[in-house]
RNA sequence: GGGCGCGUAGCUCAGCGGUAGAGCUCUCGCCUUACAAGCGAGCGGUCGCAGGUUCGAACCCUGCCGCGCCCACCA
């Protein structure tokens, strides 16, 4: 977005790609990345030309919904990885003439921002304060956090993260991210405040976005709801307690984890074909210790085989506790508050006196008390009998998920609505995955919702809802006409914002208003990534044309918040998908197969591998991991991939050396081996234009690199006697090595930016990145691609025989009598005059034979051996 | 418990119906004037197990075993 984009670089000047330098004497990958970052900047090289992408039809252009990375984390290699694997493909489709939209976002929105915030400067948000425009951040932090507004709270919040943005741009620029710089947007942003606001309002009016007093999954540290998304099961020590209730015919035990919640009991429930309760269906017991008469009811989400069969409802122990409260529409008796500890007044029903002893304290605390009441009245049976139980957590909590009643906005998703969760499966199947099966994981996540998605937070940092309620009389919010914000005015922040027809001093005051206190959940702006980025909200001619984009990028671990909410926001508001291809990536792991993550301690830094090796070696090792595939993080592969990189440079410089250069081409080509070498490149170049169109850029890099090294060490070792010389076969030698040469480094470019860059800079004009992919079509037809097999095949048996025998590749050899099938006769004639060269062979013979090609090598000087 | 993926050379991985492949490692060589951070050659596998289909199976089918991830299970 333009508000948020950073100054452009200065205007394209002599150093920028396209000025000739010549071919250095020591050619060296170290300092190719400052070199070409720096051009590449000045140059402009990777801005996306909006006029002229407009002006195009849409199948020109190329859209990425960039991963925004938490601004407040640290990257680690499997970001690079992950990066590196998108920028592959939007360099390839660049350099297939699109226009490649490929912006960057930031995500400063958050838990993680708002914790770094508040312990870097020693402030908390409470949003009831005024703003105060005045405002410094003290020197130092603190002990005591600083109370500050909601508004000077997420100014601090943008000043510290502009200083994480910049650092992490600099990181990636240095992996050679052919980002459009120029397109940058944060989460935190005004626009981007206001697109999830007025989607928001949208979804309000169309009846998708609701308010709604429930009981709802909480974290008492965070002391916020938490959404299904966002939960993670943890295996946590517990135990049975054995205890009875008084029935009309004897005691009735149940076996629970959870005997604090006693005084929350309000039922006990069986299955209804279970024999043993059905007798007791329809009447009461009474609980323990607080003498309370329960219900006892039938569902048939009891299980006759868990504990006792007979299990306690409690309001709410679990989720299950939820489910049977509404379909058995049983009374409520909450015990657990907002903070996690227990309520201070006892539920309706409930003896005061008892629950006292209980009041204020933890569940852990209340527990413990409760067993021990229950000790002294004999209805503990037994000991507590201790297990390992999954319990839901938040997955940036660290305390056990309450459930507590509270007022919480929710997006519809499909989770109690069939038709919206079809139609949401529907638009899975629009989505082209890659890899393929990664589509399953969103389909078994559609199909296991088990409710709507839960939006507002009840945090201080983030977007808040554009919403404002009326006091009555007696200052009580009237919570069923809602004031919106008028959609001119976003973004607001209701709690320093006035509704329409009121003004500040009537804010909390009887017959005035007050603020919805909620923020939205991170996923309920960043499931907006799409729009933020291509200007729903201010450029709506580039969102017409980029929407649905092409690609979103992501690993798959987030399928069920980032890439499902995202379709969720883009069926509702624009009826479609939100992009065309979903391209999920694996994870970098440990050598031990465990996901390398910062608080595993396991992460490797980035920046360290990227300055040993250089960044096109990280890239070759990241080009390595196929779409959707872990892989181990070995630094031994990246010795491979900064090799791969050196021999570019070295035979660049050679091939250049030889008289290669771009004077000669195709039409240059004269000779059967030369014919036969770009013939064998035609396909490659097949190949790998076949594998990149299937997002496979693993193999295109496979076969670019097999046919690499056999032209290095075959092909150019046949031919440089030749193209020493000066005649038409030479020059054909000479015009092949330049046509090869510019197929390769176009080849090669996406995967390693910076030295096909520097050999395309020593003789080409332009960058190598603005050049076009490759196609057959540039390349001779005809050619025999046997000649350069069958010719390296016999000089590798001719090595072979220099091998063995322990001498250098440059001893001569007196004879060498190939023996090859008739029909390879001819050809290996026809690379005569190169492979005596190039296998130094005095005398050679050809001759029809048996099997497959053999070659006697008698090495002169020496005796000949069998 | 459900879903998905993966088990091929010591390691990382291709191959997915027609006589087992690459790179790394390792071994043995080579100062060869593009590259010794290089080059050449070589060693190395009953393709997780068991059945089945087929003229033929690493590849297709079935069942096991092992590993990983996602989801569910919380009395």
């Amino acid at each position: 977005m333009a508000a948020d984009a950073p100054t452009l670089g200065p205007a394209p000047d002599s150093t920028a790609p396209g000025a000739l330098v010549g071919v250095p004497d020591k050619p060296s990958i170290d300092g190719l990345e400052e070199k070409w970052v720096a051009r590449w900047a000045e140059g402009d090289t990777y801005a996306f030309d909006r006029a002229a992408a407009l002006a195009a039809p849409r199948a020109e252009t190329y859209a990425i919904d960039t991963p925004p990375p938490t601004a407040s984390g640290s990257l680690h290699v499997g970001h690079v990885f992950s990066y590196t694997h998108t920028d592959i493909v939007a360099r390839y489709q660049r350099m297939r003439g699109k226009h490649v939209f490929y912006p960057m976002g930031w995500d400063d929105n958050g838990l993680p921002t708002e914790r770094r915030v508040q312990n870097y400067y020693g402030v908390r948000c409470d949003p009831s304060l005024p703003y105060d425009p005045s405002f410094t951040p003290p020197e130092k932090a603190a002990k005591d956090q600083l109370p500050i507004s909601r508004r000077n709270f997420v100014e601090l919040c943008e000043q510290l993260t502009a200083v994480d943005e910049a650092a992490f741009e600099e990181l990636w620029r240095r992996v050679g991210l052919s980002v459009d710089w120029g397109n940058v947007y944060r989460t935190i942003s005004e626009t981007s405040r206001a697109t999830a606001q007025r989607m928001f309002l949208h979804n309000l009016a169309r009846g998708e976005a609701y308010a709604q007093e429930a009981p709802t999954l909480w974290d008492v540290t965070f002391r916020t709801a938490v959404a299904q998304a966002e939960l993670e099961d943890r295996e946590r020590p517990g135990a049975y307690h054995r205890i009875g209730f008084a029935g009309p015919e004897g005691p009735v035990f149940i076996e629970t984890t959870r005997p604090e919640l006693l005084p929350a009991c309000v039922a006990l429930v069986a299955h209804p074909d279970d024999a043993r309760y059905q007798p007791l269906f329809g009447k009461t017991v009474s609980t323990p210790l607080f003498g309370v008469e329960v219900p006892v009811v039938a569902h048939r989400l009891a299980e006759p085989d868990k504990g006792s069969g007979i299990a306690m409802i409690c309001t709410f122990g679990d989720l299950n506790d939820v489910t049977w409260w509404r379909e058995l529409q049983l009374p409520t008796r909450a015990v657990i508050g907002w903070d996690g500890r227990f309520v201070p007044d006892a539920p309706a029903g409930v003896p005061a006196e008892v629950y006292a002893e209980l009041a204020g304290k933890t569940s852990f605390s209340a527990q413990q008390r409760v067993v021990e009441l229950l000790r002294e009245s004999g209805d503990l049976v037994g000991d507590p009998k201790p297990i390992t139980h999954p319990v839901k957590f938040f997955e940036k909590g660290e305390r056990p998920l309450e459930i507590v009643t509270t007022r919480q906005w929710y997006i519809r998703n499909g989770g109690r609505d069939g038709d919206l969760r079809e139609a949401l499966l529907a638009r899975g199947r629009e989505i082209q995955w890659v890899p393929d099966h990664m589509r399953h994981r969103y389909e078994n996540w559609v199909e296991g919702l088990n409710g709507d998605w839960l939006i507002s937070r009840q945090r201080f940092f983030g977007v808040p809802f554009p919403v404002w309620y009326r006091l009555d009389a007696e200052g009580e919010p009237d919570f069923s006409a809602p004031l919106l914000a008028p959609e001119a005015s976003l973004p607001v922040d209701p709690s320093s914002d006035v509704p329409e027809g009121f003004t500040a001093d009537q804010r909390g005051v009887p017959g005035g208003f007050m603020a919805d206190p909620d923020v939205m959940d991170t996923w309920a702006t960043s499931s907006l990534s799409p729009q933020v980025a291509s200007g729903w909200d201010t450029d709506p001619e580039l969102f017409a044309h980029v929407f649905p984009m092409d690609q979103r990028p992501q690993a798959h671990d987030i399928i069920r918040t980032w890439l499902f909410s995202t379709v969720v926001r883009a069926h509702f508001e624009h009826g479609a998908v939100p992009w065309t291809h979903a391209t999920i990536s694996g994870f970098v792991v440990d050598p031990d197969r465990k996901k390398m993550s910062k608080s595993k301690g396991n992460a490797t830094t980035p920046i360290d591998v990227l300055e040993r090796y250089g960044t096109d070696a990280v890239r070759w090792r990241a080009a390595g991991a196929r779409p959707g595939a872990d892989s181990p993080f070995d630094e031994a592969q990246m010795k491979v991939g900064r090799r791969l990189a050196m021999k570019i440079l070295n035979v660049g410089k050679f091939v250049l050396g030889l008289g290669a250069s771009t004077e000669l081409g195709a039409a240059d080509v004269t000779e059967p081996i030369d014919l036969g070498l770009l013939a064998q490149l035609a396909q490659v170049v097949d190949e790998a234009t076949a594998a990149m169109e299937a997002y496979n850029y693993t193999r295109a890099l496979e076969v670019a690199e097999t046919f690499f090294w056999s032209f290095c060490d075959d092909y150019v070792e046949l031919v440089k006697t030749r193209a020493y010389a000066d005649d038409d076969a030479a020059r054909s030698a000479q015009a092949t090595l330049a046509v090869a040469l510019s197929v390769q480094l176009r080849l090669f470019a996406p995967v390693l930016p910076f030295v096909t860059e520097e050999v395309w800079s020593w003789w080409q004009g332009g960058s190598v990145h603005r050049a076009l992919w490759p196609t057959a079509t540039e390349l001779p037809t005809g050619g025999d691609r046997a000649v350069p097999a069958v010719a390296a095949e016999a000089l590798a048996a001719v090595r072979k025989a220099k091998s063995e025998a322990k001498q250098s590749m440059r001893a001569d050899v007196a004879t060498a009598t190939v023996t090859a099938p008739a029909a390879q006769v001819a050809v290996v004639e026809s690379a005569r005059r190169d492979l005596t060269s190039a296998g130094r062979i005095q005398e050679l013979t050809v001759v029809a034979g048996e099997g497959p090609l053999t070659v006697d090598v008698v090495l002169a000087e020496l005796p000949a051996e069998g």
